[in-house]
DNA sequence: GTCTATAAGTCGATAGAC
DNA sequence: GTCTATCGACTTATAGAC
């Protein structure tokens, strides 16, 4: 890694572009995006850049630790996983080059030698784990019903978060937050099917 | 359109093309993907590819509009909607890369000026409404409950489609078609969550 | 810490021979 | 129908001045 930035303005700058390279990524995508694109947008140039980050595969790296880092501060303690789930989707609302970071990121990142393949494949095994977790947590205090499987419901529900945000981002009226609530709903209260 | 192929030879090379290059925008994405690769795969000089598609963007568009007429003479009639969606999920674990494809290419196509952009808006409001209208089938005979909204169990449905392919490319250990089918039997059976 | 200059390569697309 | 050759633009990355 180079630029360990021991200077005050040097781990600014290191800051300030992580901040909008990330926004540069989540119009483009990894591939479509270019050092010099990322450069003109923290006002240097290409090579100055490539003094802080030592290649367009660090800089990303570090874009991707540095994000997860900041969510999992912010969500992680959040109750349950279910409602925390919804309420990301309702803030991600507000970020859609966010949603869509993840999205074309996740979807590139299926190839086994993409820079950020592992990273995904960490990232999916800690939320399914973590949310396998709330839902016994909720079995056993006799808020869900316990016949339910909690790993195929874990992974469904990380499923719905995530097509939902691609027909979000696609067509932005749809209600993301609202759609996912609604599933919850019908699975978590008893007899869901039973009125007429 | 170049090369219209009102000769065999021309026709078969063309098909030739379309099948290999669809292969070649699977693993690499639209931007990640060179004419010169998918040219290669059919032993072809790029500038021999572009006799038969006069840019990328008009190869691209072909792909997707010929898959897209080959999956719906395929499924569109296949029974109720779920079960289609059940019955695709179960088949697309045997082409992965047609479902990294669509993934890819639906969180590119995010951005209004992607080539595929409309594609895919049309995509998901028509298979929102093929749902949408096998749900009402439901409740109208009382195979479903009455009190659920179809429109949101349509974005629901097609969103855990899509999300479940993530996870399944990013780790095939995940099983796509039974964690659908379960999803639906939670909902679709009365009194889900009475037992104990 | 930031720059210019440049290496070495890829890209999509066109022109024109055969 | 297919090729070679080429254009102009763009890419990541490095070397070295300041």
């Amino acid at each position: 890694m180079a630029a360990t930035g021991k200077y005050a303005k040097g781990v600014a700058k290191r800051n300030e572009i992580l901040h909008k390279a990330l926004e540069v990524f989540s119009r483009e995508g990894y591939r479509g995006t270019s050092l010099r694109e990322v450069a003109e947008a923290v006002n240097l140039s290409q090579a100055g850049l490539l003094h802080y980050f030592d290649s367009k595969e660090e800089l990303f790296g570090e874009i991707l630790r540095v994000r997860d880092e900041s969510d999992r501060d912010e969500y992680a303690q959040t109750g349950s996983a279910p409602d925390a789930l919804i309420a990301i989707m309702r803030h991600n609302m507000a970020v859609p080059g966010l949603v869509q970071l993840y999205a074309t990121i996740s979807a590139e990142a299926a190839e086994p030698n993409h820079p950020a393949h592992e990273f995904f494949v960490r990232r999916y095994d800690g939320l399914r784990g973590m949310f396998v977790n709330s839902v016994r947590d909720r079995q056993s205090s006799g808020t869900l019903d316990s016949s339910i499987d909690p790993e195929a419901l874990a992974s469904i529900m990380l499923a719905v978060a995530d097509g939902m945000q691609v027909q979000w981002l696609i067509n932005p009226s749809v209600d993301m937050a609202a759609n996912i609530e609604y599933l919850w709903s019908l699975i978590e209260k008893p007899g869901a099917g039973a009125a007429g």
